[in-house]
DNA sequence: TGATATTTGTACGTATGTATT
DNA sequence: TAATACATACGTACAAATATC
């Protein structure tokens, strides 16, 4: 599955928004929108940016982080996963 | 960690319920409770047994799948994971 | 020192969809 | 036809840790 970086969701079709929103968020950061070791922007950012519930917002989150391309660090942020530092 | 089989859910303490339900469901595995390749009860009784959210339920098993205690057949139930049927 | 804002963690309840029985 | 069971999603609330002022 290849999803469109700038797409939005689609609540209609056979995709669950979670894919979908994991889908584009994975294509953001192979894009370069976001760079390695820095964070994606907050949850509630992405909740108003892609019209979704926080809980919709976390699975997909939880898909990539799952997936090695991103990382949580608890009450600081989600940041896009980089070559080991030295 | 080690939980009480016949333990009940304490909304108060330190330990998130989904992780005490986790552990209670995988001491009731390990008694003998449910065998192997047998379903457990489903997502909807336990939230009436342990007086949590299905959500929470969900979150639980989710753990014992990880850790290879449960597997999870769609529209059928959640079953203890056995040996390798031959 | 204290107060406030931000961010993720957890949990609740509710609703609808889909596949199986 | 109806009931059962899991899948997904919504909204809301509060806690805990961190950052900032």
């Amino acid at each position: 599955m290849d999803f469109d970086p700038d797409g939005s969701i689609d609540h209609a079709g056979p995709v669950p928004p979670y894919r979908q929103l994991a889908g584009i968020l994975a294509a953001r950061v192979g894009r370069g929108d976001w760079q390695p070791n820095r964070a994606i922007p907050s949850e509630a950012h992405l909740v108003q940016e892609y019209g979704v519930a926080r809980a919709t917002v976390r699975r997909s989150i939880a898909v990539l982080v799952d997936q090695g391309v991103l990382f949580v660090v608890p009450q600081r942020g989600t940041y896009v996963k980089g070559p080991a530092l030295p």
